[in-house]
RNA sequence: UCCUCAGUAGCUCAGCUGGUUAGAGCAUCUGACUGUUAAUCAGAGGGUCACUGGUUCAAGUCCAGUCUGAGGAGCCA
């Protein structure tokens, strides 16, 4: 067996006492002849490997290159240098990879986070995506940590789907037809009866119709799974592949499906807080180092740390589309005329007045509900008033809405309807009626961007910078 | 897709109202030193100034187009 080796972290946690040890890692610097600081990717702390002079030969120094991988054995003692409690005496250090000096693009420097983007298969190697990358598997074991306490049960929709029901974006078409000579039909369209499927297909934007079927049986389910979007959006909030998850549960309102966003939300934030504080810090000082450069006004009024136990600890603000348009027809903003857009009720909310109610106005979380029917999809559940329907939004500070939900319409004279007026084509979405034909409930759901939420955690102000390989217009290198 | 800004060494940047051979720090390489902490000291190598075209006696510098990146907007999660 070859893998003996002890965890970084796991020896920094040790009183030194002589133990012997074997450790693998990847040298980040090597100083003086001496001193190697060793990475093995279980934490951000390097481990300092003590190359005693002239017990190891020149050749071999010479081979302790930034990034080169090396397997030490040696015996754990306590530090006579101040840096370090503890470091490993080296007895013996054989290199398992030699890495070129002169082609290694990373430097024991701080780069810039677009420089580290072009190199995305190297990132992993620098502190901050070390960091970034823990706190997102800490994040998506918490997904279903949460979510398995509470007895929801994990489904799986489809990721090819020939539903382009929802609406919810371009979608990225699945073919096996040759692009350059389709098969076609008299009219000239494309015959997608000889496709691979038989009928046109698609890879998903939402796993919200399948969920309610699972929801309208199983009782919860809540799916976490990739997405795709074929919207040329450049911005630091959207990428084509992203991950979302999706709870769907029967026999809740528009109030539990609320009560659950939120305490999901402070689930994971504690989470993380709790198992990754050594991330969390890091992260937070590189961001209030980073805020140094910007002008006073500009920068955040908490660290990262401060704004997440912030959050942790207090309410989400909840109020109606209504009044969040009263607030801000109220707002020393509009009167100065600060916003571009109008204001007025039955508008969708712009970023702008998203980023008023919450950076501004409440400077905590949000969540808006009962938007104008007219600007919300088809299956959520209509109001008494005739204008509204049981939506709700939550917004965060810094990244905007990070969740989308509804009480689901579960009468079928009113769904109907609103396909007919939405020009929703129910032919198409027969299956899904069929969960209001057959002992339909009452209903309400949510999607959460899992991206978003790593990046409201870490403070990643770029979408890109919480995704290993992120998928963007023009962007699939990796 | 729209608006704004940017692209000079491996990285981060300087390069003035256009003017001789394009600079610095870091990194790399060579040597020295040896309990270092992004080690230090000395030396060396490293450039199609994003690309294409134009203006000019002369373009890294001015103009046009293209490409790439960033920030913001729209769409949304």
């Amino acid at each position: 067996m070859f893998n003996k080796r002890t965890k970084i972290k796991d020896l920094l946690s040790w009183t030194p006492d002589g133990q012997e040890v074997t450790v693998m890692g990847w040298v980040r610097s090597f100083r003086n002849n001496q001193f190697i600081a060793l990475n093995d990717g279980s934490t951000n702390q390097n481990l300092q490997v003590f190359a005693e002079l002239g017990k190891f030969d020149d050749q071999l120094l010479k081979r302790f290159t930034t990034s080169a991988s090396l397997k030490i054995q040696g015996h754990l003692v306590a530090s006579l240098g101040k840096g370090q409690v503890m470091e490993l005496k080296a007895d013996h250090i054989e290199v398992l990879g030699d890495s070129d000096g002169e082609a290694y693009p990373l430097q024991p420097k701080k780069h810039s986070l677009e420089f580290l983007r072009e190199i995305a298969h190297l990132r992993f190697r620098t502190n901050t995506f070390s960091s970034v990358f823990r706190i997102r598997h800490s994040l998506a074991f918490a997904v279903h940590q949460f979510f398995n306490d509470k007895g929801f049960v994990y489904l799986h929709t489809p990721i090819i789907t020939a539903s382009d029901a929802e609406g919810a974006g371009e979608m990225f078409r699945v073919t096996t037809l040759p692009f350059d000579n389709p098969p076609r039909n008299e009219d000239g369209t494309v015959n997608f009866t000889e496709d691979f499927f038989g009928k046109s297909t698609n890879l998903t934007v939402s796993g919200q119709l399948e969920g309610e079927l699972g929801a309208t049986a199983l009782g919860e389910i809540y799916t976490f799974g990739p997405t795709f979007r074929a919207e040329n959006s450049n911005t630091s909030r959207h990428l084509a592949e992203f991950w979302m998850i999706e709870p769907e549960m029967a026999f809740f309102d528009l109030e539990d499906n609320m009560n659950l966003a939120e305490e999901f939300i402070h689930y994971l934030i504690s989470y993380v807080m709790k198992n990754n504080p050594q991330d969390l810090e890091f992260l937070s000082q590189r961001l209030t180092e980073e805020e140094k450069q910007l002008p006073q006004d500009k920068r955040s009024e908490m660290t990262l740390l401060e704004k997440l136990a912030f959050v942790n600890d207090n309410v989400f603000e909840r109020i109606t589309y209504t009044e969040a348009v009263d607030i801000l027809l109220n707002s020393p903003a509009y009167k100065k005329k600060k916003f571009q857009y109008e204001v007025k009720w039955g508008i969708d909310l712009q970023s702008e007045h998203e980023r008023y109610l919450v950076e501004k106005h409440f400077k905590k979380p949000v969540i808006v509900t009962n938007y104008p029917k007219d600007i919300k999809a088809f299956y959520m559940r209509q109001n008494d008033d005739g204008k509204t329907v049981a939506a709700m939004d939550i917004l965060a500070p810094g990244i905007g809405e990070i969740v989308g939900g509804s009480q689901r319409e579960e009468r079928m004279d009113k769904l109907v309807e609103r396909m007919e007026q939405m020009h929703v084509p129910a032919d198409e979405l027969w299956w899904y009626l069929d969960t209001r034909r057959f002992g339909t409930v009452p209903h309400a759901g949510f999607g959460l961007g899992f991206e978003r939420m790593v990046q409201f955690v870490t403070g990643m102000t770029n979408i890109r910078d919480v995704i290993a390989f992120p998928r963007a217009p023009k962007q699939a290198e990796f």
